[in-house]
DNA sequence: AAGTGTAATTAGAATAATTCTAAATTAATT
DNA sequence: AATTAATTTAGAATTATTCTAATTACACTT
């Protein structure tokens, strides 16, 4: 588990920006979630990160995963109450929570699709961020002839 | 704090289309969040409950609120990890939070823009519900001449 | 190398929104 | 009135997340 040269690079660069650092805990859990891509809880990354670090507690984790979001190398994800889900994809895109399942999607979107939404606010409205999330089931494709 | 005749007639064939029963609490409850149409959380829903219904109890505020979304009457609103806010606008519309206020604004979209996104998911993707949240400051329009 | 200062990590306690449980109330039905 | 089912209620329980205070790691100076 470990981060590809050209990613190890992101990473220290985006922390520096900030003027954080580059920890090891930092890097594992980041690479937890880049080379897994799902969208993992604290939990389920603590649950992880603990197999080959078992020394890392789980206030950790939430700071981790705080600066890493800070720091723009993933994104949150949330549904209704649920917890918080994490997200490496930093293209634009939506979510889609398959509630039969619990799994959720990544579901790309042109930035046209943004720039359309944007269009609809009145002119001082200023956005920072656009959170995009489908909820519903996913039909089982028929694979007989 | 009461429901106009029209209202009265759709909240009630709301809840029997569930077989759900038209009560004082629910009535209360779906009155105060249609007269002030902002987005209070149940919290803040239990304390403009109770100037006019001492009695009610949080539980019944949590249980109205959850009858009244699945009725239809209501939507649920959620930003990030915030409680919950409910919104009594049933026309297609996003929301947009100012980080600076904490204010929820709707934003009211065309029906084209939800077929538009629905277009980007694929074939076998059937969505329940759409979520569009925007998240960023709103900038003071200048009124000096 | 030892000492200093700052940031990060850690364990565990605290918080707070929501849900759960079980009893009491209400309202409809026989 | 008695029976039944739905709703409300108070308070306990849950649980994801945040907070606190102590420890550790590490860069920089002496
Ligand atoms: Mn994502
Ligand atoms: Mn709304
Ligand atoms: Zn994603
Ligand atoms: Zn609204």
């Amino acid at each position: 588990m470990h981060l590809s040269p050209a990613y190890k690079t992101i990473f220290k660069n985006a922390l520096e920006k900030s003027s954080l650092k580059p920890t090891k805990q930092r890097e594992h859990i980041f690479s937890l979630i880049l080379n897994k891509k799902d969208h993992p809880t604290a939990d389920e990354i603590y649950t992880r990160s603990r197999e080959t670090m078992p020394s890392i507690s789980l206030a950790t984790i939430y700071n981790c995963l705080e600066t890493l979001v800070e720091s723009g190398l993933i994104r949150q994800v949330n549904f209704e109450r649920e917890s918080t889900r994490y997200c490496p994809n930093l293209k634009p895109h939506a979510h889609f929570l398959c509630k039969d399942t619990g799994t959720i999607y990544d579901v790309d979107l042109p930035a046209s699709v943004f720039d359309t939404l944007k269009k609809h606010l009145p002119k001082n409205f200023q956005p920072e961020q656009i959170d995009i999330n489908f909820n519903g089931s996913i039909k089982k494709i028929n694979n007989n002839s």
